[in-house]
RNA sequence: GUGGGUAUAGCUCAACUCGGUUAGAGCGCUUGCCUGUGGAGCAAGAUGUUGCCGGUUCAAAUCCGGUUACCCACCCCA
């Protein structure tokens, strides 16, 4: 092993085996978000960095982002996520249709120390609708996350949900003073990592007072009718009450589908609805998550321009995927090798590969004419259904000879019949 | 950014504690049994600057220092 060919720390080659069932995830996701009249969108790798930083989306965050100085000497970062980017197009294109929606799914870097479930280099899917205040944007967004799951065959999986508004009437009714709103969020977020004694104890390290700290406690224990009831202000609620009215009449699937008043999420900007998405038994941690962020567009623009967006953690699907042992049947476009015999028979090997690719399916040609066997041993290891060879037999009687590597049956056929003798396979596999 | 662990054949690992002949195993790979047939079986074979740099020693995979990468926890997130 040579060091200097190591790639980046967090970075990764993709293989053809990875890339075979990162493919298969990525066009059950694609279906979905196009069924429901999302367009695909692609942004730089590179940004200016004024435009990274300059609007503090980000806040802490920031010092993950990839800087550097390009050649001419201009400040630049790698791209951070989609949502600033999103920002940026929308700001620039004033004659964009909305509600714009669109989904982008690429890379996105982060200096990140690497970690289970985190890299340096990875892919995100975000889906987002621009220029609507209407609650239907976050109830689509959340059932297009249900159905795309549902799509790559988990079957334990939850959707949270809470609502921003809600969380800061909360803290209003407990008594929390405003500054300490976005930490207090923080803290709650990691109850279902330390548990609720532990995030107790991280509100000691806010200086609450004993009052307020029981007080909110007490209020996310609630049942939803119940914190109706108790909180002077209604707004919060209402908006959850309306999602999930939404969702039902959309038919989403409820039992992955839960109210949350503990979900908080970690990114300053939400102003609404949140949600994220974990996959049941696995220590990943979320694989999806997003909310809306009124506030954020206007940053970049001269007016606030309403949101919402969620975005799908690719990698870390693939990861529990991995631990759930799950491998979907990912069909080879590749349905036939056509072996090689000798030199002689070369051009009618090649000819047959022809009329069989024309009936559009793939076709491999082994490129050298070497021992029959090891061609077939390929044929095996890519499992590649159909192994034909024409050779100087079969081209004695215009003739191929084609085994079916799953069954070993091998029958031969004259070439003129090679057509139906097709059409029937294909039409069987349908 | 803070703390801990690991690095040996293509892969998974053994040998390291307590330095001592030629660094092993399984899987994979190559070849043959089988000069027109993969998977199973049998037989034979190949592969390592022990991550990299330096130090201690008669002697280093083994001990020490540095470095890079990976893993784990914190932080934070997808």
């Amino acid at each position: 092993m040579n060091s200097k060919l190591q790639t980046l720390q967090g970075m990764h080659d993709r293989l053809p085996e990875n890339m075979k069932k990162r493919q298969w995830v990525i066009q059950r996701i694609t279906s979905v978000f196009e069924k429901y009249g999302f367009e695909p969108m692609e942004t730089p790798a590179i940004e200016y960095w004024e435009i990274l930083s300059g609007k503090d989306v980000y806040g802490d965050e920031e010092k993950l982002i990839y800087k550097f100085q390009d050649r001419g000497r201009r400040d630049v970062g790698m791209r951070f996520d989609f949502t600033v980017p999103l920002a940026r197009v929308v700001s620039s294109y004033p004659d964009i249709t909305m509600p714009f929606k669109r989904y982008q799914i690429q890379t996105v870097w982060r200096c990140d120390k690497p970690q289970y479930g985190r890299f340096r280099e990875f892919y995100q899917c975000d889906v987002d609708i621009v220029g609507t205040e209407s609650v239907i944007a976050e109830a689509e967004l959340i059932i297009l996350a249900s159905e795309i799951f549902e799509a790559i065959g988990f079957k334990k999986f939850m959707t949270k949900i809470n609502s921003r508004k809600l969380l800061q009437t909360i803290c209003e009714y407990s008594g929390v003073d405003k500054s300490k709103e976005f930490e207090l969020f923080r803290a709650m977020d990691k109850r279902d990592r330390i548990g609720i004694d532990g995030v107790k104890e991280n509100f000691e390290v806010l200086g609450l007072s004993k009052e307020a700290k029981e007080k909110i406690i007490s209020s996310l224990g609630q049942p939803i009718a119940q914190l109706e009831k108790l909180l002077p202000n209604k707004e919060g609620i209402a908006q959850v009450r309306t999602l999930f009215s939404y969702l039902e009449n959309l038919g989403c699937n409820m039992k992955h589908i839960m109210f949350d008043p503990w979900l908080s999420r970690g990114f300053d900007y939400y102003t609404g609805p949140i949600f994220e998405t974990i996959i049941e038994g696995t220590k990943v941690g979320s694989v999806a998550g997003g909310g809306r962020y009124d506030n954020l567009i206007g940053k970049f623009n001269d007016k606030d321009i309403p949101a919402v967006g969620i975005s799908i953690g690719l990698e870390r699907v693939l990861m529990v995927m991995d631990k759930l042992d799950m491998n979907p049947k990912i069909a080879s476009p590749v349905k036939f090798l056509v072996t090689l015999f000798d030199e002689p028979t070369i051009k009618y090997a090649l000819q047959v590969a022809k009329d069989i690719r024309n009936s559009g399916v793939g076709v491999e040609v082994y490129p050298e004419a070497i021992k029959i066997g090891k061609q077939f041993k390929y044929a095996s290891k890519k499992k590649i259904p159909f192994v034909v060879i024409a050779g100087p037999d079969e081209l004695k009687t215009h003739s191929v000879a084609i085994k079916d590597m799953k069954s070993g049956t091998q029958e031969t056929l004259k070439l003129a019949k090679l057509n139906t003798w097709l059409q029937k396979k294909l039409e069987v596999r349908k």
